[in-house]
RNA sequence: GCGCGGUUAGCUCAGUGGUAGAGCACUUCCUUGACACGGAAGGGGUCAGAGGUUCGAACCCUCUAUCGCGCACCA
């Protein structure tokens, strides 16, 4: 008895069982199996990445779906992989380069670098995949996917060459959102607007007159300024004249306006239209003469009257309106700066070679110094910022690769978009299947009853929460060509070769005959450049469900790929909501563009995890923990348990280390409810035996002993409290199918907590304790008095009858408690795996059933009607025990009420109406820790004996001498005036004729019943404040 | 600006028209043979506010306040 350790201790426990599951290929999908498929594919990590909260939830949901998929009996397949992750990437191994070699990428040239990137991978990367087996993920890892691996790069060149020759990739100059950091365009998606307070700077500029000439720049002229910094001059001074108006700008960008190419107003801006033809002088580069800082005023309807001086000044090369502007009106484009965000010598001389941001502040220096300055007033707006560097974004025009998207209208569609009534949200029917038992197609999901026959698919995707389907729906609906091409090194270089030619330069103008696109290089490499860059990490993330299966996108060949045809298109998808648009809705397109099948099921989006302030877990604020420390201090059951059950569908988590340390101190429960159950069986005489797996642990911790399990229950031993938590066992698991079908995890979790620790734990051992907990001699002497004088004889008397009624208990807490494990296994699998076998709950079960692993016994199913009425289970039963109950908490409260400590035995006294079995008694004088109970019909208490009403009788605490007659005439009014006010409330409800008119007779039988218990209830009190001598 | 979500006990949240709930925290008592990572009892809520629908509203409708998120964006 004393080798079992008094609390869990889940180090050794983990590893033990993590080794034996890889050992015995628990994990591994079969795709030839007969049984209905079940599968994940996880969303695969950085490869620079480290576990974080966010992943914790995000894999503890993904592997309580796949744990419980396989208890269903699915052959199910979490497929596990990491991403390459292009820039974040790059910039590690850039940064060890410079560190460890003092040298620079382009140092050691393309070939060399990408090199470096492998064996940096090969050393340092997927740390992460290690944490998640640490977390208990059951991927099968012999399918784990990198998406920079040869296959993969197929799958992506394919795809490339495919939307290339559909004319849906194309190249093009274009406004992108440039890194200044990362020295790379960026898709719209990897943009995150940020709230900036900064300046808005007002300044002047003259509005001028140009007599005789061209009224704005000229075409020749904008390329002469590119290339020669506007060395030749234009028009001559006498030719400009002055107006002697002024206008005033508003701008954000100072620094900008050496490449203002013109001034807009409103044309229908009465304070400005008429100015409309004629130019202004900016009035930077400073140092340039007169008429080189002509731009003329242009009128556009886009131009906000109301905003700053309702003028703006039109810089195409750094602003996108500015350029589409620039496009309408045909204005030359000025880029002043460099591509790392320092500005350029068109600049002028005053800013050329300064940071963007230095920049700004010089300009209004410079503004100031020439007297063009106004004001400047602290202005709040919104400004892009790179996700990646964390660094401002500055639009910038390049030639780009972009995606028009495919597949678009099926992708939109496919989305359930509300709750119809018989799609969406059916678990009745979910959970029927469930009854009928695992092997069934669709048993797994919620969307059964949408997929009644085996192999058809549901029509409609789900997503849960149902709110992101309109997140999803309105960003479909206004989809934007994709930024593809990165300025990189490491990732999927573009499959695209540009014949050399000496004239022209290979990243302009494109003839087609000069490019080739196709699976392979060209034949002639010699005659052929590559292009440089690389695509966009999520152009080959997209194709993440099928490329994982050995797609080859050769429909003959796919079509003999068991994983693809047995897993694909996968079940459930899991994933933080914030890449819906990078990812989720990029996989829909791929799956239908080249599976012609939705990627997925269903989607859950889980929650952000969030500091106890609300505050978004991050890196620079320092407030997330390492999820390995809780590992270690907690255990990773603890930290599952935890988040899980804080974590409701839909909302954000607030995480707290106190949800680790419930879910601790939950396992430790469990644990001790398991110790209890074999203290107990040792007592009944029946012997450990060793451990199956015991000899398999090689970490030195104590295996937890084996018990005998207790075999068949006989419905004829079975006590009111046995029939009660089978009862609730069924309830429960009933629950928790219902819960499990809408995807509802933290309902789960509270439904087992309920049930195991209030159900179970507080009530049902508690009273089994009577049976249990004392040696089997003391059950011959019937020790609960009568006052009738005689001894209640029970059971009748015999040894053999109190051990069979004491060994029917063991069955009944053998059969509770591993079902309990099972219910608990998906969210708990190591501490549920080791008390199966340390239980004994693997005995008798067939080796691919419960038998090796608690990971395929059978998922518990509900309570069936036969096995009800051969158990005899019933209402009655329920009632009874539950009006037990409410008597004990009523004495307990009495015994409070009356100062009674809890360690001192009092004795109680119970008139009942109608007569009370004796193990009944005893169960309840247990419970009320008293050292007597006496069941006696005709009881006639001393004045100002405190006294509980009750549904089976009238409890009484005697106290000798204690009474205190004020005290319970006091206890027994706050009481009665509570009992009024409820009479109160169901009373005026009952008077009320339209209510009883109206109501359906079911709620109106409700009331009645509700109002006739106060009353009576009211009446004992008053007749018990009679007896004290009180008048109510 | 448009859209979405939240506002219920001190805290974190359940609760889709019929007696206001859980966990944690708090108060008091208890180391009784599973567990102090535990047990028992208790206090604590005009369900954000206002109107409406209804016999009846935390729940449905309208408006307001407030917090958060997404999209768009004005220099």
């Amino acid at each position: 008895m004393s080798e079992i350790p008094k609390a869990y201790e889940p180090q050794s426990v983990e590893s033990k069982w993590y080794q034996f599951w890889l050992g015995h290929q628990c994990f591994v999908a079969d795709a030839h199996s007969k049984k209905p498929a079940y599968s994940i594919v996880i969303p695969p990590p950085n490869v620079t990445g480290v576990l974080t909260l966010g992943h914790v939830l995000n894999n503890t949901i993904q592997d309580i779906l796949a744990r419980r998929a396989r208890m269903l009996g699915c052959e199910t397949l979490w497929l596990p992989g990491m991403d390459h992750a292009g820039i974040a990437t790059e910039r590690q191994v850039e940064k060890a380069v410079r560190t460890e070699e003092k040298k620079t990428k382009q140092d050691l040239g393309r070939e060399e670098f990408i090199k470096r990137v492998w064996a940096w991978k090969e050393k340092h990367g997927g740390i992460i995949i290690q944490q998640l087996k640490k977390l208990g993920c059951s991927c099968d890892w012999s399918r784990e996917r990198f998406t920079a691996d040869p296959d993969y790069s197929r799958c992506v060149q394919k795809v490339f060459v495919e939307l290339y020759k559909k004319g849906l990739i194309y190249r093009g100059k274009r406004m992108v959102n440039w890194c200044p950091a990362s020295l790379t365009a960026l898709s719209d998606e990897e943009v995150v607007m940020k709230a900036q307070s900064g300046l808005l700077h007002y300044f002047k500029v003259e509005v001028v007159e140009i007599v005789g000439q061209a009224s704005r720049l000229s075409q020749t002229e904008k390329e002469k300024n590119e290339n020669a910094g506007r060395q030749d001059a234009c028009p001559t001074n006498n030719e400009i004249r002055a107006t002697g108006i002024w206008l005033t700008i508003a701008t954000t960008r100072p620094e900008t306006i050496p490449g203002d190419t013109a001034v807009a107003v409103n044309p229908k801006d009465k304070r400005y239209a008429k100015l409309i033809g004629k130019h202004v002088m900016r009035p930077l580069p400073a140092e340039l003469p007169r008429e080189q800082k002509l731009i003329p005023i242009i009128g556009d309807e886009q131009i906000d009257i109301e905003f700053g001086t309702g003028v703006l000044k039109v810089t195409p090369a750094h602003d996108k309106a500015d350029f589409e502007i620039g496009q309408r009106h045909k204005l030359p484009v000025i880029d002043i700066m460099n591509p790392d965000g320092t500005m350029n010598s068109l600049a002028g001389a005053d800013l050329v070679g300064l940071d963007r941001f230095k920049a700004r502040k010089v300009a209004a220096e410079k503004l100031k110094e020439l007297g063009a300055l106004e004001k400047e007033e602290p202005h709040q707006n919104n400004i892009g910022y790179s996700e990646r560097a964390d660094v401002p974004i500055e639009p910038r025009l390049s030639e780009q690769w972009f995606l028009k998207y495919p597949s678009v209208d099926k992708a939109r569609a496919c989305v359930e978009q509300s709750d119809e009534k018989g799609s969406a949200g059916a678990p009745p029917a979910a959970v029927g299947a469930l009854a009928d038992g695992p092997a069934r197609a669709g048993a797994v999901d919620g969307a059964s009853a949408a997929a009644p026959e085996a192999g058809a698919l549901p029509d409609k995707m789900r997503f849960f929460p149902q709110r992101w389907a309109k997140v999803y729906d309105n960003w479909m609906n206004n989809i934007q060509d994709w930024c593809i091409s990165r300025q990189l090194w490491w990732g999927h270089r573009i499959p695209v070769w540009y014949r050399k030619s000496e004239i022209r330069n290979p990243k302009s103008e494109i003839d087609t005959d000069d490019v080739w696109c196709e699976n392979n290089p060209p034949p002639d490499p010699g005659n052929w450049e590559q292009d440089p860059d690389v695509l966009d990490t999520w152009f080959s993330s997209w194709l993440w469900p099928f490329a994982t299966m050995g797609w080859t996108g050769d429909k003959s060949q796919d079509s003999k790929n068991p994983t693809l045809q047995t897993f694909y298109p996968t079940t459930d998808l899991v994933t933080a909501p914030d890449i819906i648009f990078f990812w989720v809705a990029r996989m829909i397109m791929a799956g239908y563009e080249f599976m012609g099948q939705m990627p997925f099921q269903n989607v859950y989006f889980t929650g952000v995890i969030r500091d106890k302030l609300g505050r978004k877990m991050s890196k620079s604020l320092g407030n997330s923990p390492d999820p390995l420390d809780l590992i270690g201090n907690y255990g990773a059951d603890a930290l599952r348990f935890g988040i899980m059950r804080s974590a409701p569908l839909g909302q954000d988590v607030l995480y707290d280390e106190q949800h680790v340390e419930l879910g601790r101190n939950f396992c430790n429960k469990l644990w001790n409810a398991c110790r209890f159950r074999q203290l107990v069986g040792q007592a009944s005489s029946l012997s450990p035996t060793d451990s199956k797996h015991a000899s398999k642990d090689e970490t030195g911790a104590t295996p937890v002993p084996r018990y005998e399990v207790q075999g068949e229950i006989n419905p004829a031993l079975l006590t009111s409290d046995d029939k009660w938590i089978l009862l609730k066992l069924d309830q429960a698991i009933r629950e928790i199918d219902v819960a499990f079908a809408e995807y509802k995890f933290s309902e789960v979790t509270a439904t087992l907590y309920r049930f195991f620790w209030s159900e179970y734990c507080d009530w049902y051992v508690e009273a089994s304790k009577a049976t249990l907990a004392r040696p089997v001699e003391s059950l011959k002497r019937g020790n609960v008095e009568s006052t009738s004088g005689s001894t209640v004889e029970r059971f009748n008397g015999s040894t053999n009858e109190a051990d069979a009624i004491r060994a029917n208990k063991l069955a009944v807490i053998d059969f509770v408690l591993s079902h309990t494990l099972r219910l608990f296994h998906p969210f708990l699998p190591f501490i549920t795996e080791e008390l199966w076998h340390g239980m004994g709950y693997d005995g008798d079960l067939p080796a691919n059933q419960g038998g090796d692993t608690i990971m395929f016994a059978h998922w518990p199913k509900p309570l069936d009607d036969d096995f009800k009425a051969h158990y005899r289970l019933n209402e009655s039963d329920e009632r009874f025990v539950d009006a037990k109950y409410e008597l004990v908490t009523r004495g307990r409260n009495l015994r409070r009420e009356f100062n009674i400590a809890a360690n001192k035995k009092v004795k109680f006294v119970l008139k009942v109406k109608d007569p009370l079995p004796p193990e009944e008694a005893d169960v309840i004088k247990l419970l009320l820790n008293a050292d007597a109970l006496d069941v006696d019909p005709n009881f006639t208490p001393r004045k100002g004996t405190p006294s509980a009403l009750t549904d089976l009788g009238e409890l009484f605490l005697p106290l000798e001498g204690l009474v205190d007659i004020e005290a319970e005439k006091a206890r027994l009014r706050k009481e009665l005036a509570k009992i009024e006010s409820e009479i109160e409330k169901v009373q005026s409800k009952l008077h009320n004729p339209d209510f009883v008119q109206k109501v359906p007779p079911k709620v109106l039988d409700e009331h009645k019943n509700r109002l006739a218990d106060w009353q009576a209830k009211q009446q004992q009190i008053k007749a018990a404040l009679r007896a004290l001598g009180e008048k109510p």
